[in-house]
DNA sequence: CCAAAAGTGTTGGCTGTACACCCATGG
DNA sequence: CCATGGGTGTACAGCCAACACTTTTGG
C-alpha cells in the first residue's frame, strides 16, 4: 500500500444514514441541498471530512451540525469509491449509520448553508437521492434488518420507556412482517434484559400497558461471553 | 456533505488481509517493506488507489499484482481512518479480506519492489505489523469467525475435494474449539450442499476418508430465501 | 496384527412456532 | 356497554449437544 508515494489528489467524505422511529414509521434524515452539484435534490446528511479529524470524529461532528445530537452511538457501515461518484473529482465517501430516539424531536435546523431544511422522511416510498446516496441507503437498511435479529438495536429508537406492543410494532416495520405477539413476548421477557416499570400508559382509551426499559447492564452481563466471539445475543 | 468544497489533498490506499489455509494451519499473506516508512517491517499487503479505479478494482489489481491471483472474492471489511495512521501525510485505507485457496501454490513473488518478499504467515503469533495493520488484521479475523456461523466461507479456504475430517478441523482452527465428530457430520450433511464424489482420499496408510465437494449451486438455491434477508445460511 | 483415522445413532433438553380467548379501561 | 388493545399457556416439531464403539487400510 503506502509505498507508490501517495498523491493526495483526493479527498474522503462521509455520509449518515440516521435512522429514527416515528408515529409507527421508520424514517431517516433526510436533507434538501441549495448548491450544486445535485442543488434541490434531497440527500443524506454528510460532508467532507478535515483534514486534521478522524473520520470516526468526522462523522460524529457532522451529525452535530446537522442535528444537534451528540455522542450518538455511530457505526461505520461502508465506504463507497466508485471513481465517477462525485461530479468535481475523486471523492470518496464512508457512510456511517446510527439509530436515534427522536421522541419529542424540536424542529430540525441545519447548521450548514448548503442544507436548505433537514427532515425526517419515511424510508417506505423513499425518493431518488443525490450521488449514489440511494445505495447508500439500501446497503444501511439491509443492515439494520439483519442486525435486529442479533443485537439491542431497537431499543435505540424506541423512547425511554415503551410498551411490549410498541418494540414489537418496531419489529414488525423493520422487518416488514407480522409477529405472534405471545410469541414475542415470551422471548423478549425471556432474555431478562426488560425492566418492567411500576408505571402504566396513561391518556389511552383502553386499558392502559405496563411500561418497560432496557437494562443495558444487565444486557451486557447476559450476553457478554457470546458478544465476544461466538454468534452474540438474541434472536427474533 | 459534497459542499464544503473539497480540497482532495488526501490519499487513501487498500490493504488487504488474504486468509489461507495449509498444513493445517490458518495463514495470512504478509510482505517484508524495503522502503520507508516502516522499513524492514511486516505489513499487509496493499497500495494506494490510483485515481482513476474504484476501490474495489484497486484492491483486486493490488492482490493480483501482489499474489498472481485474479478474480478473488474480495470483500470490504471497514475503513480505517485514524488522523495519524500513515507518516507521510493523511491517508485512509480501505480494507478488504479474502479467503483463498492454496493448495500447490507456487513462491510468491511480489511484482512491485517496495515488497522484499511475499508469504504465508500463521495467525498464530503473529508479528507485530506496519502501521495500523494488526488492528485491521484482528478486525478481520473476528469477522471471519463470526460470519464462520451463517455461510459456507470454509470451502473457499479448501482445495476443491477434501474430507469431512479436514473441514471440520478447519472449523475447528478458526473458531479456536473443538467440535463434536459425530454432530458435525450430521449437521454439514444435513445442509444437502455437500456432494459425495466416488473418489477417496489417496496416500495415507489409514482407512481412506470419502472425498467431497461444495455444491455451490446447490446451495443457493437451498438458502436464496434466507439471504435474501431473513438471517440466512446455516450455522455451525 | 497394530496404529491411525473413518464412520456411524440415539436420547433428552431446549427453542421456535402455531394458535384463541378473556381482561381492563375510557368514553 | 362497547370498542380497543392488553395480556396470557399449551402442545408439537425440529434442532442441538452429549456420548463410544466398530470398521477399514497400510505398513
Amino acid at each position: 500500500m503506502e509505498q507508490d508515494l501517495p498523491k493526495f489528489d483526493s479527498a474522503f467524505s462521509i455520509d449518515c444514514v440516521i435512522f429514527g422511529f416515528e408515529a409507527g414509521e421508520l424514517k431517516i434524515l433526510l436533507i434538501e441541498r441549495s448548491a450544486e452539484p445535485f442543488k434541490d435534490w434531497f440527500a443524506l446528511p454528510g460532508n467532507i471530512v478535515g483534514h486534521d479529524e478522524s473520520i470516526d470524529d468526522g462523522a460524529k461532528r457532522i451529525l452535530y451540525e446537522l442535528t444537534g445530537l451528540r455522542n450518538m452511538p455511530i457505526q461505520q457501515l461502508h465506504t463507497f469509491g466508485g471513481v465517477n461518484r462525485h461530479p468535481l473529482g475523486r471523492v470518496v465517501t464512508v457512510a456511517y449509520f446510527a439509530l436515534i430516539r427522536l421522541t419529542g424531536q424540536k424542529e430540525l435546523t441545519p447548521i450548514t448553508e448548503y442544507a436548505r431544511k433537514a427532515f425526517w422522511h419515511p424510508v417506505k416510498e423513499l425518493p431518488t437521492l443525490a450521488f449514489d446516496h440511494t445505495e447508500i441507503f439500501q446497503t444501511a437498511f439491509r443492515r439494520i434488518r439483519r442486525r435486529l435479529n442479533y443485537q439491542p438495536i431497537a431499543f435505540d429508537l424506541l423512547p425511554e420507556k415503551f410498551t411490549l406492543t410498541q418494540l414489537q410494532s418496531l419489529y414488525e416495520v423493520i422487518l416488514d412482517k407480522q409477529l405472534d405477539k405471545r410469541n414475542f413476548r415470551k422471548k423478549m421477557l425471556s432474555y431478562g434484559f426488560l425492566k418492567e416499570l411500576p408505571e402504566k400508559q396513561k391518556g389511552v382509551s383502553y386499558r392502559a400497558a405496563k411500561l418497560y426499559k432496557f437494562d443495558r447492564r444487565k444486557y451486557n452481563k447476559i450476553f457478554q461471553n457470546e458478544l465476544n466471539l461466538d454468534a452474540g445475543g438474541p434472536k427474533a
